[in-house]
DNA sequence: CCGACTTTGTGCATACGTTCACAAGCGGTA
DNA sequence: TACCGCTTGTGAACGTATGCACAAAGTCGG
């Protein structure tokens, strides 16, 4: 569970100036966690969260994995990544664990957000419970509508998009939200950046161009909708083969 | 490029009852596409249906690999698992890939869609252009509020989510979306499956329990916000990193 | 018809993620 | 204190996904 990496080899440690190696070896930790044990990670702090409001002070890491929805060696590993702070025999004390993935996530700072594209899936993020209370203040909303200028959506004033590069440098917006139609994303991508703001949650379905050192996170519904699809198809054609053979629907075996 | 799994060996195919192989070889192949390429497959499709529309008629893998921001490799062996329809030295015939990625995504079947909890979301989703514009009409909306009821949204009229179990066996849903409140979105799931939804999108930050036979994709915007928190604190850091080891912030070097 | 040039399709090596299986470590009990 | 049973943490094996680099296969100009 410590971190061995970098122990052998070329780990000198000059009083004065480390070796280069060191600076890749530091980064390498901060990069270590994989991507999608953090998106499982944050699966389970909101397990978390609802067991300690449950009153449930220990959990092991069987009882966690069921919740969760993953087999229990991976979710010991990614909880490995975060530290060891498990007692053998006993569990996870649930408080510690919150705690501990929370400072893993970044959370312990506030990340303001703000929303571009006020239309039906934009009213429904500004009025989005689910993103204040896990720290996730929205400070700002944008609009390329003048009507809807100066309107609050959610207690939030709309505000025109012309304004983006100057309210989200002042509010310190650290997230950026599109959801405007796709010929408008790019455009509200660039003045997004152009603001500072180095995370963008993507709605609209185009592929975004950024800097390197901005990071882009996509959610396309129909997307999602095509991924299902292709798994009605498979399916039908998984039942066509076994009816084929002999077997059933239900894998009952026909005429045998 | 042909597919040449299953010509070796074992492959005796007497007339009257194929060996027990086959099955698996055919549903094999199903499988075969790898989860990762199938969500890349549906973003190669948006951009050659809007190449299509711009009158494009011929595109290498090179040009469509940078406007679905992905490497040329990654994308010829995506579009391998389609199958063969490119050109050496030309490139692929939009026209052509457009219908046979439908074909593999199960896009040539109409698959109606049933969206669960009419509220902020809810309304979004129903409104949303993208779902009946690309193949996936919804056909049914359910809520548990009475006053809601028969009240159109998006032009369909909302039905009580007692009616669920009916009314999406009778208008043959095959995607469900769920847009509840987290507590009701474990009974709506039960309920849909039992009206045979075999596919479910769910909106719900809960972890749903279904049969095997039952797909479900998860959105979970505040599981995405957290992936963006742990990016912005990584970044923050590096940039520490960086900055004790004499590199500033744009990779400059200070006091070199 | 031939040769130069372009672009596909894929074998291979590498990186990444998942799962298994078990030693190490801790609490409880006598 | 010594033992026993339980659960963590992790090394190692496995499987999947990614990227490189190049032969194969086509077009086009002469």
């Amino acid at each position: 569970m410590v971190d061995r990496r970098g122990e052998g080899d070329e780990v000198v440690t000059t009083t004065s100036k480390p070796p280069a190696e060191s600076v890749a070896e530091v980064r390498e930790r901060a990069r270590a966690i994989p991507e999608a044990a953090v998106a499982r990670l944050a699966v389970y702090l909101r397990v978390l969260s609802g067991m300690a409001e449950q009153g449930v002070t220990t959990i092991s890491s069987e009882e966690l994995a069921g919740a969760a929805g993953v087999n229990s060696a991976k979710l010991r590993k990614d909880l490995s990544y975060v530290g060891s702070y498990g007692t053998r025999g006993v569990g996870y004390d649930v408080e510690v664990l919150v705690s501990h993935i929370e400072r893993i996530l970044g959370l312990t700072r506030k990340h303001s957000v703000a929303v571009v594209g006020i239309g039906n899936l934009g009213h429904a993020l500004a009025n989005y419970g689910g993103f204040p209370s896990r720290g996730f203040p929205v400070a700002a909303l944008f609009d390329i509508d003048p009507d809807l200028t100066g309107v609050p959506v959610g207690g939030i004033p709309v505000d025109h998009i012309d304004d983006i590069t100057s309210i989200c440098a002042d509010r310190e917006v650290s997230i950026g939200v599109i959801a405007t139609p796709p010929q408008a994303a790019q455009a509200v991508c660039d003045r997004l950046v152009s603001a500072g703001v180095q995370c963008i949650l993507n709605f609209a379905p185009v592929v975004l161009q950024v800097p390197d050192n901005v990071e882009v996170r996509k959610v396309d519904l129909a997307v999602e909708m095509q991924i299902l699809s292709f798994h009605v198809a498979r399916r039908a054609d998984e039942a066509a083969v076994d009816v084929v053979n002999g077997v059933g629907v239900d894998g009952v075996v026909i005429r045998p």
